[in-house]
DNA sequence: TTTATTTATCGCAATATTACGATAAATATT
DNA sequence: AATATTTATCGTAATATTGCGATAAATAAA
């Protein structure tokens, strides 16, 4: 128990609740909003804008980097982060589906 | 430790990454697509496609409404569950704003 | 009224997440 | 070479999440 029952649903239903999951902390909405903000990315502004510690900023990161969300290029001895527009384009299609269906529903019963 | 600083962000920050994180896990994706399937929606129903117990389902479904992406109301035993507009509308328009500035970026560094 | 049906809640165990200080690793600077 | 700067990782404590059986609560059916 405690562990989610991944194998019980689709490698599509997996791979939303991936991305969300990975969007779902205000310091990792935060982290979003200034690397579109800034077209400049360098690791130490971003920790520097947060409230938090170092380590925990680098472990945000790491998320978002995994979930392919944003990605890191090593530039001599800090590390540029930017938004990976791949994971986010698979996010925004789930939601844009969600619209349509919603829009083209018959009958709402609540 | 082990609680999200939630003080030290935005009220919208906060409402984002509440909304995303009740989407992200596959049992809650898998109850939205369904609900945007099946224009009807009971309760029992839901149970029987999920491969979770009656309890398990039940928790979700409670995340989701305190979210604001589904509501519910009681039909005589049963309870009919849909989807609510108003959470997803503003999820959407987060994710169309970040599309936005996706494509309105200057100089990408990564 | 008794019994079934349906959903929510409680209590618990297992696991995951959040946060941070300390420290390692790797490149720059002196 | 020694020191500074920058970021990642380790270890740990506190808290949250996931999942389920048991049971309560509330209406329907007999």
């Amino acid at each position: 128990m405690g562990t989610t029952k991944s194998e019980q649903f689709t490698a599509r239903q997996n791979e939303l609740s991936a991305l969300a999951k990975a969007i779902g902390h205000p310091a990792r909405i935060a982290i979003i909003e200034y690397l579109l903000q800034t077209d400049a990315c360098v690791c130490g502004d971003i920790v520097e804008v947060l409230p938090l510690a170092q380590a925990t900023v680098s472990q945000h990161l790491k998320e978002l980097k995994n979930a392919g969300l944003i990605k890191g290029s090593i530039e001599g001895t800090s590390v540029c982060y930017c938004i990976d527009e791949n994971g986010f384009e698979k996010i925004k299609s789930f939601f844009d589906h969600v619209a349509l269906s919603i829009t083209n529903r018959k009958n709402e019963c609540c």
